[in-house]
DNA sequence: GCGACAG
DNA sequence: ATCTTGTCGC
């Protein structure tokens, strides 16, 4: 399956006007089948900018040995970058390329975690929630900063974490994920609840910041990693 | 009109 | 996100 042109090349106004409709067939409800495989996707860019690149990795869970995870595959994706960042509309820029490299797996996860935000975004479709709905699978966005919402603050332990409003609706979580060091955003995407969202994402964390997924994604995604 | 603003 | 060296701390 690849994406209509169309639907990612899109002026500002439209695509705001779309994610507004796209977020209405959301499911913030429990829908995931019996977890063996969970994706870590992210972005990087090279060339300045010119190039996207794409990384996803397939880690086999195994609450015996978690939060170490096997990881089982990991595919890179290239493309001409398609159009500049924009606040809020992150996913046009991103989710092309994410499927490009999503179509190179062999075996399909029951969950994915992303690099950004579920549905803690203005019109409720951030990068995790689109890419839900695209695949219709299970995700959660995980992002190292605050696009909208506000909150209180965070506990300094290890798991503490509050809620994320949007007026009087919760719209993720800030979660102390590491002792000292600032707080990541957790939202849900599609086919999950926040509560189910936040253990999945405390049951992946190892001794850093970020889950498992979204660290290893995150690592091949740039350019640190090899080439 | 003035900020805020995932990656 | 990316451009970039060393440096402080567990």
């Amino acid at each position: 399956m690849s994406a209509p042109l169309h639907e990612w090349n899109l002026a500002p106004r439209e695509a705001r006007a779309l994610q507004t409709q796209l977020a209405k067939g959301l499911e913030l409800s429990d829908r995931l089948a019996p977890v063996k495989h969970i994706a870590g996707v992210d972005i990087g860019f090279e060339d300045g900018g010119e190039t996207t690149r794409a990384a996803v990795v397939l880690l086999e869970w195994d609450p015996a040995t978690a939060p170490s995870l096997n990881v089982v595959e990991q595919m890179v994706h290239r493309e001409p970058t398609r159009m500049p960042y924009i606040p809020g509309l992150l996913s046009f820029r991103e989710i092309p390329a994410a499927l490009g490299a999503f179509e190179k797996l062999s075996v399909s996860p029951e969950l994915v975690m992303v690099d950004g935000q579920g549905i803690a975004h203005p019109r409720r479709l951030g990068v995790a929630a689109h890419l839900g709905l695209w695949l219709d699978l299970p995700t959660i966005g995980i992002a190292k900063s605050r696009l909208y919402g506000k909150h209180a603050e965070v506990g300094e332990q290890r798991g503490d974490w509050v809620p994320l409003y949007a007026g009087q609706e919760t719209i993720g979580a800030v979660l102390r994920s590491r002792a000292k060091v600032k707080p990541v955003y957790v939202s849900p995407g599609h086919r999950i609840t926040l509560e189910t969202s936040l253990n999945w994402v405390m049951r992946c964390l190892g001794r850093t910041k970020l889950p498992e997924p979204t660290r290893l994604a995150d690592r091949l995604a740039s350019r640190r990693d090899q080439r």
